[in-house]
DNA sequence: AACTACCTCAACCGCGATAGC
DNA sequence: AGCTATCGCGGTTGAGGTAGT
């Protein structure tokens, strides 16, 4: 309906019937690459018509977005990532884009895909919905912390590395668990926005450690510990970890009191995505 | 080796939201 | 205000790959 709206102007009725569909070549590719560069994103349609693709404006935004488009990551989702769509499933359901938005590099298609093949999958095999308290109970007891461990396993490796390279120091004895180390990079703090650390380089900050506790499962079931809204307000961005856009290192972080939230307004995250456990 | 079942993920479709005239 | 074009999102499909028999 849309694309036969759409494409009236710019084909003749010849022409739409022989749009492809399917696979794209490297050819495509390419043509499709060139012609953004020369005439940037947008206005789909016409840039499909120009570039001489039998494709509608439609199928060349997907194209971009989910496969050309520069800083993609591609590969198995990290335990990390795994365990943040997870998490922000809770808060925002089905909104693929939404969840997306906190894992730079990837794509609503690819949140959306492990949804249904991982996540619905295994619901599917305990015979219960995946918004079930049965399946929350198992995302709980095994899946979370299953991932939780990986991800401090991975993380106690790389913080050998780490340590010899002395980039990083580490504030009194305290863990910091970040659900989003990406958004978090992404984001940046005092308004910078052109924080660039490497796509497949997990920060340093999300190296630390990783801990799970019982207030993942308040959020999970929707609840909040009292403490968790209290206190971040004493917090400045200069307390908060401070990434550099030339050396990728996190220079400074620092933890107040034992149980402290970091602003939203600072990272761009909500409260239920990072805390500090002593 | 051949067949089947299952899985993954790129791509398509429909629809609602938004922009521009 | 109403219409049209365009964009973006979420649901769905199906081709290709892989594992199992």
């Amino acid at each position: 309906m849309e694309v036969e709206k759409t494409t009236e102007r710019l084909y003749s009725a010849q022409e739409k019937v022989k749009m492809t569909k399917g696979g794209w070549t490297l050819d495509e590719d390419s043509k499709l690459i060139h012609y953004i560069s020369l005439l940037g994103q947008g206005r789909w349609d016409s840039l499909a018509h120009f570039a001489g693709l039998k494709r509608t404006g439609k199928s060349c935004r997907l194209r971009w977005m989910n496969y050309l488009r520069p800083n993609l990551r591609r590969g198995e989702l990290t335990p990390q990532e795994q365990l943040l769509i997870l998490l922000l499933h809770f808060r925002y359901g089905n909104r693929w884009a939404k969840i997306a938005e906190h894992l730079p590099g990837r794509t609503d298609n690819e949140v959306k895909n492990y949804w249904r093949t991982k996540v619905q999958k295994h619901a599917k095999q305990l015979h219960c919905d995946v918004n079930s308290l049965q399946f929350r109970d198992f995302l709980h007891y095994q899946w979370l912390p299953r991932l939780t461990e990986q991800i401090r396993a991975t993380s106690s490796s790389q913080e050998q590395l780490m340590s010899s390279s002395s980039s990083f120091t580490s504030h009194n004895n305290t863990e910091v668990l970040i659900l989003e180390n990406s958004t978090f990079l992404q984001t940046g703090i005092n308004g910078s926005t052109n924080i660039t650390c490497p796509i497949n380089h997990t920060p340093n900050v999300a190296e630390v450690t990783s801990l799970i506790d019982d207030n993942i499962w308040n959020l999970l079931s929707g609840n909040r510990t009292s403490g968790f809204e209290d206190g971040f307000s004493d917090l400045s961005s200069t307390d908060m970890a401070v990434y550099s856009n030339s050396q990728d290192q996190c220079h400074s972080w620092a933890s107040v009191g034992s149980e402290v939230l970091l602003p939203d307004e600072t990272l761009g995250l909500n409260d239920m995505d990072l805390w500090l456990f002593p």
